[in-house]
This record gives structure tokens, C-alpha cells and sequence, in this order.
DNA sequence: ATTGCAATGAGATATCAGTCTCATTAAGAC
DNA sequence: GTCTTAATGAGACTGATATCTCATTGCAAT
């Protein structure tokens, strides 16, 4: 199989990978942890094709996880929307508390399909694109002169910590909060760390 | 196999589940990637009886080598510490993070295992012991005073989400930050925190 | 010492990963 | 249209994971 681009039979190499990565993606979004032979079946493909497209099942399902559904941050923030920066921070996070508990499992499944493939080294893999990271600046632009542009980048970055499906996971996991508790301490740590990059 | 602590034979079930665990460490330290029946040969038991004691192949052998110093808060905190509960808050991560970055696979496996196990619906088996937590206890303890009770839990549990594995990930994965703005993120985070703390 | 039962052993069975080989199909160059 | 051959399909094969059943062992309560 060629690897060249653009030249050969590129479109049908194209349009095998894109099959078998809706085919994972549709999978996932049902709860599941396909295996390799159930995601070609789904993709009408073989076996032996998938694998000459991904060199082992988890590579498959983590570039798969990739191209999941997310709140989009227009929807989230119409021009009459409050300007106040932790308000609309912690509108995000309930957006996408709302959001993860829904697929509590699927994240949860490429979360740990990703710690997977890094843990053995696969640096070059597809970068876990931030779907939190555009709402986050989206929740502090109109407020972004009332910071100090290093103090912004430090907040957004903090928040990132805040917002997603690693800090349910750790509320759930390792505090073993219930989701009212989980919720009130988010809402908490963002406020808290609004207020002081405001205050410097 | 009952599963009730101090009763009935757990003599004898602790010492399978040793002989379980150095064997899978004696292995380990040969390079060696044994398999769960290498593993139960070795320590003299079957298959099925080391299956009875770890749920996946992989569990067992990621617990095998978390023979992590995991730094321990006596000495974390000598009497003539400070007492300022933000500086030790921030010697506790500074000190995880060490910790977390000398064994990091090992822990990215750890974590990937518990996500993957609890996403199949097996919630109520392994708990994540939280080792944070005693530490970020120990740090706030002596300015438990400076704090309304209720400030001190949502506090503790905020400092959890800051503090340890799965916060370095967000940062190395999502935002790929670099060690040292990792660092400064955290660093920068807990302190926003305690002050919030502090000041309602 | 006897005995109940928890713990274990020894398989059988099903599934999956990953690699090969070889035949077949169809895309694209001519 | 026809050819070439890249892409694919079908299946064998190995080794590992994981679950299950049923017989056996031996700890510990009596």
C-alpha cells in the first residue's frame, strides 16, 4: 500500500480511513469498546484491511475519539450574554458537565485509549485537541482587558485543569463526590481563580 | 472468595496476593513483559486463581511496579515548616510532580486501567486510593483555623484537581505545556485558591 | 480430630490481537 | 475498452486475555 499522497489511488485510501473511523466513532458513541474486527464489520471492511490502515486496534479507536460531538461556543454565548468572566466560565463548565455525563463512558473509554498509546511512547499520535480549550477563551474574551495578558494565559490554563472530563474523573474516581458536590466544587475553584487573576 | 478485611482467611489471601505481586515485580526487573500465566507460574498458583485477584493482565502488572516512593508527609513536613498553607500546598505538588514525572508511564497505565475498568460498569471494585489526599491534609492542617469549615472541604477537594496525575496529563496532552509553565500553572492555581479560601 | 467451606487447581471454551499468504477486485493509466 | 497493479478480501495461525465449571485442598472454627 502506497503511502504517497496525492497520486495513485489516494481517494480510495481516503475514503477506506474515513469509513473505518466513522464506523469507530459510531461504535463509541454507543457505549462500547469495539474490537478491531467489530469496527471493520461496521465499516464493511476486513480485518486485514483495518490493519493495514492503523497499526493496532487502540490507534484506531483513539484517532476515532477525535471526531466527537461538542457544545459549540456561539450557541453557548448569544451577544446578550452576561460579560462577567466567571459567570461565563462556569456556564462552560456546566455545558460540559452536562455534556460529559451524557458520555461519561465513551470519554471515558478515549481518555484511557490515549494514557494508553502515550504510556508507550507513541508521540507523533493525533494531538488531544482541546474542544474545552476555544469555549474557555470564548467564557473570558469580553473580559480579557481586565487582565494582565500573562495573567490571562495562566487563568485559561488553570481553568483547562478545571474544566473537563479528567477533573469529573478525579471528583468522581478519587473524592468519590456525588455530581450536586462535584458541581458546587468546580464552580468553587473557578470562581477562586477568576477573582485572583483579576486581582493582580 | 469473600472480600471482608481481618476475617475468615486473609492471612492466607494476602499472602497470594504478595506472592502474586513479587512475582510480577521479579519479572519486571528482568525486562522481561510477562504474561499472566508467566506471573502465576511463578508464583506458584494458576491462572485462575490470579485472575480471582486482579481483574485484567495489566492491573496486575501496573500495580507490580508502583513500588513508588510516594513521598510521605512526616517528612514532607518537619516541625520547623511553614506554617503558610498556600507554600505547603505548593511543596506537596512540587513534590507529586517529581514523583509523577519519574514514573509517568507507570502511572498513565495506572490511570488507563481504572478509566477502562470503570467504564465497563465495574465501579464498585478498585477505589483509587487517594495518596493526595493525605497529603493535601497535612498541608492545610495547621491553618485548619484560617478557614470556615465548609471553605476548608471545597478547598481540600479543589487542591485534589490541581494536584496529581491526571492535572499533569491536561497539561502535557491538551495544552502541551512544557515542565517548567506546568509547574508555573499549578503553582499559580493553588495559590488562587488558598487566597480564595482565605478570604470568605 | 473432625468437618464446613473458603481458596485453589485444572482444565475447557470463547474472544481478541496481530501477522501472513494468496486469490480477487476494481481504480486509474494507457 | 484493456491492462496493470494497488487495494482489498478471505482465511489460517499463534499466542494472549478472560470467563466458566467442577473437582480438590487445606485453613480454621468447633
Amino acid at each position: 500500500m502506497a503511502k504517497a499522497d496525492g497520486t495513485g489511488r489516494w481517494r480510495q485510501r481516503r475514503r477506506t480511513r474515513k469509513d473505518l473511523l466513522q464506523a469507530a466513532a459510531r461504535l463509541l458513541r454507543l457505549g462500547r469498546q469495539p474490537s478491531l474486527e467489530e469496527v471493520a464489520d461496521e465499516a464493511l471492511v476486513s480485518r486485514a484491511t483495518a490493519y493495514r490502515y492503523f497499526p493496532s486496534a487502540s490507534a484506531l479507536l483513539v484517532e476515532a475519539a477525535v471526531d466527537l460531538a461538542v457544545p459549540d461556543a456561539a450557541a453557548l454565548f448569544p451577544p446578550d450574554a452576561t460579560q462577567d468572566p466567571a459567570a461565563r466560565a462556569q456556564l462552560v463548565d456546566s455545558a460540559l458537565h452536562d455534556m460529559i455525563l451524557e458520555n461519561e463512558v465513551t470519554l471515558r473509554l478515549m481518555l484511557a485509549n490515549s494514557l494508553q498509546q502515550r504510556a508507550k511512547g507513541d508521540g507523533d499520535l493525533p494531538v488531544r485537541q482541546g474542544r474545552r480549550i476555544p469555549l474557555i477563551e470564548a467564557a473570558l474574551a469580553p473580559a480579557a482587558d481586565q487582565f494582565a495578558p500573562a495573567d490571562l494565559r495562566l487563568l485559561q490554563a488553570a481553568l483547562a485543569l478545571i474544566i473537563g472530563p479528567e477533573a469529573m474523573v478525579v471528583c468522581k474516581d478519587v473524592l468519590q463526590l456525588d455530581d450536586a458536590e462535584t458541581r458546587r466544587v468546580k464552580r468553587w475553584a473557578i470562581g477562586a481563580m477568576v477573582a485572583a487573576a483579576r486581582r493582580s
